[in-house]
DNA sequence: AAGTGGTCTAGACCACTGC
DNA sequence: CAGTGGTCTAGACCACTTT
């Protein structure tokens, strides 16, 4: 029952709570925690893993560190939901010029959604073949203040197997895919470019044609590292901008 | 000598390792360990401060997750330099579109360089009055391939007093400054947008007039919370992205 | 009161660096 | 070889949450 034996532990490549986080990691992976459900305590990790409870901790620590799980004192430790550090800031860093007035989440309205065979650049970034299908979204994101993007988001339909033309996807799509399929996004990479608005989208947008649209491009990574999603998005850049923090 | 009274410890907001990391900071801050030198070990610092050299070395490992230090197994604990953690990754986000041709670090071409008293805006930024000064800095960068973008670049006169026109800034003006001025880049904050470019920046970035740019608007924080530099940036968006990993 | 995570001390041993 | 940071175990006590 032990993680390893410690006699061999010498000749391992990666530290024990290292070996303790990638055990905890797969067990994520297989469904066995899903987003928002408890882990055993440490003691009990400990326990059934034959190591001890501060190297749990630190294999924890790891994790929290990460934003894979979130600790709650006298609570226990949970498999980190999109909800958690506050998806506005996590992955979502549009925000409104100044007027710091809170309009609140986007909206979406929907404009788009089909299931199609997948491009050569889909097959690649998901990791499918040709035969496979993808599911494209596109729609039009809008606070009080009126529309702020226009999104493409596409997703493999391996991964998302029961999808419909009827699919209401919620705002926070993260979340959604952590409670319906267990799909906890561990990274989001992103591309962010200046592009001139087309028509279509100026139009949706409300804005004059041609005007600056700040594009982002992101791809969102599974915890098994593979990627289940990717959005092209462009954004009004005259009301809100992209905010970074770097350190 | 030592940091507090243990007995006192309950009383006080901070868990001992987050006081032990402040009054290191605070050594930092004043110019004890400059950018690029060695801190005492863990067992120095514990028995000065009278704690376990496990709490200290729990101050540390947070000290290197802030990246203000580094740490070398066998050599010592360092305080971070812009050069380590690869300044091309934590500072510098922009990056060629593909055909990941290395295109080596651009290089800086100083359009003018001048001192002038603080706008109000600045004033605000930086926390100083209508009678202190700033430098003002207008550079254009380039790789091998062309013009990339051009910046402009303004720094309180007061926190580096010596500059004059002649004042050459380095490519790698954060290692400059703590290696000149001992200030610590901490943090940097980021606000991007898509901006029209003015005649003037696209003749110099050799784009059609009126082309589509990456506008970045940059703070950059000190140790002591201060902004210590102000810049914006206007990169093409062509040939060029901004990268983004989040996790 | 019992169980959880958070802090702190204690000490052993390992791996790497430089003399 | 001595000195550094890195890992791992061990156990005490505290703070918070739930029952």
């Amino acid at each position: 029952m032990a993680l390893v034996e410690k006699a061999s532990a010498k000749l391992e490549a990666l530290p024990l709570y290292a070996r303790v986080r990638n055990s905890l990691v797969d067990r994520m992976i297989s469904g066995e925690w899903k987003p928002g459900e408890s882990l055993p305590s440490e003691f009990a990790i400990a326990e059934e893993l034959g190591v001890h409870q501060g190297t749990v901790r630190k294999a924890l620590d790891t994790l929290t560190a990460e934003g894979l799980v979130v600790r709650r004192q006298g609570r226990g430790t949970f498999v980190a939901e999109a909800e958690d550090q506050s998806i506005l800031f996590r992955f979502y860093r549009l925000t409104r010029n100044s007027g710091n007035k809170e309009t609140g989440f986007p909206d979406s309205r929907y404009l788009s959604q089909i299931k199609s065979s997948a491009s050569p650049q889909e097959q690649a970034l998901f990791g499918i073949s040709g035969r496979d299908y993808v599911w494209r979204f596109e729609r039009l994101r809008s606070d009080v203040t009126g529309p702020i993007l226009w999104e493409q988001l596409i997703v493999p339909e391996k991964r998302f197997p029961d999808f419909s033309e009827k699919t209401q996807l919620p705002n926070n799509v993260y979340q959604f895919y952590g409670a319906n399929y267990g799909i906890i996004v561990a990274k989001v990479a992103e591309e962010l470019r200046a592009v001139t608005g087309s028509r279509e989208v100026c139009d949706l947008l409300e804005m004059p044609p041609a005007s600056p649209l700040l594009e982002i491009d992101r791809r969102a990574f599974a915890l098994d590292g593979k990627i289940v999603e990717w959005r092209i998005s462009q954004c009004r850049s005259d009301t809100m901008h992209y905010r970074n923090e770097l350190k």
